[in-house]
RNA sequence: GCGGCUGUCGCCUAGUGGUUAAGGCACCAGAUUGUGAUUCUGGGUACCGUGGGUUCAAAUCCCAUCAGCCGCCCCA
């Protein structure tokens, strides 16, 4: 048998229940904060990641899905979509008012990896954008809207960690200084550390090993290598978040994955993960719309993994709002016209009703009607038309209610 | 990209060279045809992931391949 292709899965069921539940909260606490959506394609040019992703990191280098197609043009499938989403602002010349852009999006994103739990060759990202914007405030005001999310969907515990990388020019110092504090303590770091020296070298920071870490005691810190601007928009960052009480760790350590990001850099790991604890992650990237042809403009954002986000919802077993699930079942052939007619004007109403249509003995509708979870059944048969009236059961109790047909529809709001 | 583990009904498992692969849950059929879930009775629904090889004989041993899981790397 044809099975899907490795590392990507269908969703269906009570796991993509949670996946629309979490994208309704999401599509509510973006509108309510004025973020408005944005699809770009799954498929863009290669040289697109390339050059905002950065030709250095793993997602170009190790895990993108690239081809060619019948033209020989360099195809590849989004591993991220902030590249994209600036592409298409610059395209359409969003950017033409000066005036702020409020973004978001979900969608399937892409990386050829080697499989584990929690990473998937297709997952799901939702990401917002804030667009136009240089200030520290800015930032907050993003991070509010993530943490008014996660909270909806009861997950307010999470920790931040936040950092800043600064501007490149900023940074070159600091490797060299990092370099030159790990290379005179050789000795006391492990032999992957010794190894990441020369190829990774912020790596070395947030290794597992203890001895490492006791070894990195004094090491430099990116901080200390910034701009006095970078600095201050930093200071700035924290006294906002701490004046609207959002709890975050200051973490020198941090790195991330991306080369877009400038100054402000932000993730939130979660211990319920696994191996793959990565949540969520974000920052700054003030280079990244001129480096792809716009024009200079700064600006933030940040991408949950929405399967992740799935997958935590569901071992703090938060559970789904449930509605009642009603299987309209007609008794006897002669019924079926009547159960149309009683059905459609149901959902005329607005209700949600199922309707038993395979003829099936009544004994066999009630068990499938048990078995796929309906919470009522409504037996319509000859002996209730003759009364006017509907037969009410419900299958959680057993117990038995006979409604007035004129009186179904107000009814079944109160059950 | 590197290292390791796993793969038997829909689900969980037993079976480590020898009759027709076993059990639990689930499922199906019945117990006076308009009452499910509970109870009782009956039913095995599986080319043992796939393809080769070794052997008189393979779920079991070997090789390959696919998929999943774990660690590294990295990320969501």
């Amino acid at each position: 048998m044809t099975q899907s292709v490795k590392g990507m899965r269908d969703l269906w069921g009570t796991e993509l229940a949670y996946f629309q539940f979490i994208e309704r909260a999401c599509h509510q606490i973006m509108e309510s904060h004025g973020y408005q959506e944005i699809r770009t394609p799954i498929v863009e040019s290669t040289d697109l990641f390339s050059r905002g992703v950065g030709s250095t990191t793993d997602i170009v280098n190790k895990e993108m899905y690239t081809f060619r197609d019948r033209s020989d043009r360099s195809l590849t499938l989004r591993p991220e979509n902030t590249a994209s989403v600036v592409r298409a602002i610059i395209q359409n010349k969003l950017l033409e008012s000066n005036d702020p852009l409020h973004l978001f999006y979900i969608g399937p994103m892409f990386r050829y990896e080697r499989m584990q739990a929690g990473r998937y060759r297709q997952f799901w990202q939702i990401g917002a954008e804030s667009i136009g914007i240089a200030s520290p405030e800015s930032e907050v005001e993003s991070i509010i809207m993530l943490f008014d999310f996660l909270t909806s969907l009861g997950l307010g515990d999470l920790s931040l960690s936040i950092n800043s990388v600064g501007f490149p020019e900023e940074r070159a110092s600091f490797y060299v200084a990092l370099k030159a504090f790990v290379k005179d303590r050789e000795q006391a770091f492990c032999e992957d550390c010794r190894r990441r020296i020369e190829d990774n070298p912020l790596r070395v920071l947030d290794c597992k090993v203890s001895s490492c870490q006791t070894a990195l005691t004094g090491h430099p810190e990116i901080l200390n290598f910034l701009s006095n601007e970078s600095q201050s928009h930093h200071e700035k960052f924290q006294k906002c978040l701490q004046s609207s009480r959002i709890p975050f760790l200051s973490n020198p350590k941090m790195v991330r994955g991306l080369d877009y990001y400038t100054r402000t850099t932000f993730e939130v790991l979660s211990s319920d993960l696994g191996a793959q604890s990565a949540l969520l992650g974000g920052g700054r990237y003030d280079r990244l719309i001129q480096d792809l042809g716009g024009p200079p403009t700064p600006a933030f954002g940040w991408a949950i993994g929405l399967d992740r986000l799935v997958s935590l919802v569901m071992k703090k077993n938060i559970s789904l709002p449930s509605k009642p699930r009603i299987l309209l079942i007609p008794v006897g052939e002669t019924m079926i016209n009547d159960a149309f007619e009683l059905a459609r004007s149901l959902w005329a109403d607005g209700h949600s009703v199922e309707l038993e249509t395979r003829g099936v003995p009544l004994k066999k509708s009630l068990s499938s009607a048990n078995r796929k979870g309906h919470s009522h059944a409504f037996i319509l048969g000859e002996s209730e038309k003759a009364k006017g009236i509907i037969t009410v059961k419900f299958l959680m109790t057993g117990k038995q209610e006979e409604w007035l047909l004129s009186e179904i529809s107000s009814r079944i709001l109160h059950i």
